[in-house]
DNA sequence: TCCCTGCGGGAAAGGGCTTTCTCTGCGGTA
DNA sequence: TACCGCAGAGAAAGCCCTTTCCCGCAGGGA
């Protein structure tokens, strides 16, 4: 590889002259110099030693960011707002995968601290799981500690800047959404335990059941991972335990789809056998048939405003930010059918068209 | 930021032994100053600068890739075999998205160059555009002369290792499916233009349909974005134009399920009004209903084989592999309706299951 | 007893770039 | 004419590591 004072060999000029001139620095240089130079530089096919500028230059540029995964659509979203904050502000984004596996989560924390990233940020539910927490922080608070600004995207253990999505108010709608039709036998489609996104929306939708002096006991509720195949196998289950189900409430709209596909499988017809609801909104979701009813969350917003708090100026006190979630009503919700209504407590409201499309 | 001197220092030894237990370097070093090390690394919570360690060493470990967009399901699960090659190797990726901007391409080019990357893999369609084509080939072959790897996935354009997967036989197996089931009135709904996988796909339809004595009119094509709201615009398009159209060819799934929620606006049925045929085979596919019929690539497997061909051995001789496309019938295809199906030419073959799920 | 060997550790030379500091030479002012 | 200031270029000091090279020392063989 053509090295800078190859180039400045070639140009006879000095390496400081040659790199003034790529840089477009400030110091001002003549322009039978910077001809030479550029001349060389075409030539020799020049181009810098990115780590070599990394390493002279001081100030950091890079952004890091740890999603679990940038395929799944939930995070492609929230990745879409992040991209366009950097974007405006000449800032490279490096992503990593976590995979949901917590140790890779923290090798990504030093990976990219390694990396002299500007700002860091992780997107992506929490864990109950106070070792990993201590420790999370604990690499945070040192990064912090030189300088580094962190935000987070859903996550509670941090006590940083966060954006957080509603989970909470999410559920609710979903359980106020279903119970309003009239149903009582709702079954849910839950991701893994562990994640403290999963409990949040639970625990929504039991306030809701609760307010309507219904329970949502353990037996109705199903943990699976958090994608399609999660979301079929636990339905599979669910219906296995309880033919009776008049409703799902996913947890999110990956595992939505999979228990649509079971039920088709099974030949249930939906909304008019099966309610079915999902949970974020990603873009597939009024593609399916029939259109999924679901709570949206605001996902490239959500990266918009993460990206925005880390690159903006630092606050004396950290800013969470907490994005209202909202039912958008489209065809996978409907009453509880005719023989089992008539055990429902309040009247089935009448179903209304998708508000947003 | 803590240094290696600073680690050094604390711990009463020189950087190079420091750097030696750090690196669990060959070279041994007593336990007694190994623990002191250790001990000033956690205290300090020293991690070394990843840009010094990549200047300092010699070989270059990190794979750049650029694809059209990560999110897209396609370059997706094309990236999912990159990864998990690389990630078997120890290697780490770079991924970046060029968003099908031939300019930010060859950015991209120069960028990963400038990290020092053992290898570059393009993914993704190539474009019509000799001046492009020219500047993309200089830039690869001027990083090749510097001992880098490369290979591409999907593009003609490139003389040295290649993963292609076979658009045109792809093309030609939708054309087949459809003249079998007696479709004559086909409308295409195709890629942006300039993109080679749009010209091949459309080139093996095009011999397909000529097989049996019909032709494809261009103003049976629409041209659109290769996306979602691509695939709805251009069948909207088609149908305004020709509503007596009895199936759908769209280029890719995306297109394809674009497609599917135009005619379900419109009130027509999938398959009994108008066939729909997708591309690609990516993972919703089979759940969007009806679950569509659609051509499928080996999309992991190229991800796979391309990563290894780049990390293998070189050979002296490009190697391009074609990886074959398969049809994959579901419930979007069937025979043409009884109104229309008089004047087609062969009989209309019984439809089959899906063959795959 | 002497020499050689080998082990454990440090000094120092890069690796490729940026940037400050220094130097030269010119034009302009007193 | 002497001096000052400044524009433009180069020298050199880092940036933070890795790794080669070298040195001192202890142990073993002759």
């Amino acid at each position: 590889m053509a090295t800078l004072s190859d180039v400045a060999r070639r140009a006879g000029v000095s390496p400081a002259t040659a790199s003034r001139v790529i840089n477009g620095s400030s110091k001002p240089v003549t322009d039978e110099l910077r001809e030479r130079v550029l001349a060389a530089v075409a030539e020799l096919q020049y181009v810098p030693n990115a780590h070599a500028q990394l390493l002279a230059r001081s100030h950091r540029s890079a952004v890091g960011v740890i999603v679990h995964d940038v395929s799944d659509p939930y995070f492609a979203e929230i990745t879409r707002g992040l991209q366009r904050v950097a974007t405006d502000q000449g800032r490279l984004l490096m992503i990593c995968n976590s995979y949901r596996d917590p140790d890779r989560e923290l090798e990504y924390v030093e990976l990219l601290r390694g990396h002299q990233v500007a700002a860091l940020i992780l997107a992506g539910s929490g864990y109950h799981d106070e070792v990993f927490t201590r420790q999370l922080n604990e690499k945070l608070a040192a990064y912090e500690a030189t300088g580094g600004r962190v935000a987070v995207i859903g996550r509670h253990e941090h006590s940083g800047d966060a954006v957080m999505p509603d989970n909470r108010a999410g559920g609710y709608l979903a359980g106020r959404e279903l119970c309003g039709l009239g149903h009582r036998a709702i079954g849910v489609v839950a991701g893994p335990r562990i994640l403290t996104t999963t409990t949040d929306r639970l625990a929504g939708l039991r306030q809701a059941l609760s307010e309507q002096g219904r329970e949502l006991p353990e037996a109705r509720i199903r943990y699976a991972e958090f994608d399609r195949d999660g979301g079929a196998e636990a339905t599979a289950r669910l219906l296995d335990a309880d033919p009776e189900l008049t409703a799902i409430a996913a947890l999110n709209d990956s595992m939505a789809i999979g228990a649509l596909a079971t039920l088709r499988a099974r030949g249930l017809a939906v909304p008019q056998q099966i309610s079915v609801l999902g949970f974020d909104d990603m873009p597939i979701a009024r593609d399916v048939t029939p259109a999924l009813t679901t709570v949206r969350l605001p996902l490239v917003d959500m990266g918009v405003r993460a990206m925005s708090l880390v690159l903006g100026v630092g606050a004396p006190t950290p800013r969470v930010e907490v994005l209202p979630a909202e039912l958008v009503r489209r065809d996978t919700a409907g009453p509880v059918p005719r023989s089992t209504r008539a055990t429902a407590g309040s009247a089935p409201r009448a179903r209304r068209g998708d508000s947003t499309s």
